[in-house]
DNA sequence: CGAGATTCATGTGAAGTATACCTTTAGGCTTAA
DNA sequence: AAGCCTAAAGGTATACTTCACATGAATCTCGTA
């Protein structure tokens, strides 16, 4: 793509009837596309047949049920892995039970809530707005005390006889940023309500989180605990099968892409939104390159890219402290070592540890005229780049000499030319 | 030689500070009766 | 007099700092065999 734009841009004709740019809007009209509909692939796409998870439905359905009878349900945890249709069935379910709702005129409330957001749901304060949001209650966003916003909630919550739903997706961001006291509160709303009866139904992927939160608040959130377990091989093919008949026009597969699909996707674990991401990305690279056919070469690119993207985007959406860390960590553990006998010089990594970072980073800040943090801060910030899969640590006493870190980067080594370059340019780095 | 004390480099908890942002309140000004 | 705007005052969450104490194995020290 850049080049047909270098092309037309350095170009002085600008009547120029025709260039490059013409003769690829030419081919890309005339090659037949390759989507019907693209948007089935997409991850947030609800197919109206889910395949495979016909128990878990009928579980979740069993255990939500009763407040269509203006019972109060038992609350619900939910885990599995990422791209185990967790959240893909519980949306489902709710569905089906808002339509009967409406229909019957049943008094209902759905609040679906995604504590991964940043910015909108990770803290305690963040997610009582979202909540409020849902009942026409915009508040401030800061400067209110959070008993404030429990007494509004109380409030809008019990002005009638109802049941809610309070569906908090991803929940285990919540609880590690937060702390389990905002679930504490929550499930302890119930006897402060007249009218009202609220259920919590968690939905996480981290299956150990509910050890770290309080005992009393595990039993009251877990009355219900449904655990989903990930697609198999064959599951996965059957859903990429179904969803590739209506996303792609007819014969555009080549047979051995789901296989292919299927398989990368086995390597970590049934991650049917990785699989179905993998296929869409496959199909636009094929796409773009005018194929006539999705071919298993397409699927490997596609591989390669998503992983990259996905480690780019965090690193470009960080702070610009947090960048600065993450440089610092990838400087650090980056040695060099002289062969003497050939004298050629070869690059490996090898762990590096906090003061060294921090002294590194140090001199990176006064250089850049950027102020400095504290230790005790970039010890904080190491550790929320280890949440954030950039990075692992562990720790490790050097006895004599101490106690540190040891951090290792936990990028693929092909991507560390790139991810510093993007470091360089986002921090104005000579 | 071995048990216990020391040491280092930094982990970690608690409390305090700075900042950004929000609401409330009071005063002043405008407007309509 | 009522309504509206603005600035000041008061309050909170968040990111960060400061202080103080905790950790844990290599190393040191020293009594003892």
């Amino acid at each position: 793509m850049d080049d047909e734009f270098d092309t037309s841009m350095s170009s002085t004709e600008t009547v120029a009837p025709r260039d490059d740019l013409d003769d690829f809007f030419d081919e890309f009209m005339s090659s037949k596309p390759i989507f019907e509909d693209k948007a089935v692939l997409q991850s947030n796409y609800s197919p109206e047949k889910i395949q495979h998870r016909d128990e878990y439905l009928r579980d979740i359905a069993k255990i939500l049920a009763p407040s269509l009878r203006s019972e109060r349900p038992s609350n619900v945890f939910i885990y599995g892995k990422t791209g185990t249709g967790k959240s893909l069935c519980v949306n489902h379910v709710l569905n089906k039970m808002k339509n009967i709702a409406l229909a019957k005129d049943i008094p209902l409330v759905i609040v679906p809530i995604n504590c991964k957001l940043k910015k909108v749901a990770d803290t305690e304060y963040r997610m009582l707005l979202e909540i409020l949001k849902h009942f026409g209650r915009e508040k401030a966003s800061t400067g209110l005390a959070t008993g404030e916003l429990y007494k509004e909630l109380y409030e809008c919550l019990d002005t009638e006889k109802r049941a809610v739903l309070l569906v908090l997706d991803e929940i285990d961001t919540l609880i590690v940023k937060a702390g389990d006291e905002i679930l504490y509160n929550l499930t302890r709303i119930n006897p402060e309500l007249k009218n009202a009866e609220v259920t919590i139904v968690g939905i996480t992927n981290d299956l150990t989180i509910m050890d770290t939160v309080d005992a009393r608040v595990k039993s009251s959130l877990s009355e219900e605990e449904i655990v989903f377990l990930p697609y198999n091989a064959v599951q996965i093919q059957d859903i990429l099968h179904d969803r590739s008949l209506r996303a792609f026009r007819s014969g555009v597969l080549h047979e051995e892409v789901i296989p292919r699909c299927a398989a990368y996707t086995a390597r970590e674990h049934g991650d049917a939104r990785r699989a179905l991401d993998l296929l869409r990305f496959a199909g636009e690279i094929a796409e773009r390159e005018g194929a006539e056919q999705v071919l298993p070469g397409h699927i490997d690119n596609a591989d390669k890219r998503t992983e990259r993207n996905r480690i780019l985007d965090i690193i470009k959406s960080q702070p610009k402290q947090f960048q600065l860390v993450t440089y610092s960590i990838l400087k650090t553990s980056m040695k060099e070592k002289l062969n003497l006998v050939t004298n050629k010089r070869t690059e490996f990594v090898e762990p590096t540890t906090t003061g060294a970072v921090y002294d590194y980073y140090n001199r990176l800040a006064k250089d850049l005229a950027i102020s400095m943090l504290s230790l005790r801060r970039i010890s904080d910030i190491i550790i929320e780049l280890e949440v954030l899969g950039l990075i692992n640590f562990k720790i490790v006493s050097k006895g004599r000499y101490g106690r540190t870190r040891f951090i290792t980067v936990g990028l693929p080594k092909s991507l560390y030319g790139e991810v510093l370059t993007i470091l360089r340019e986002d921090l104005n780095l000579a």
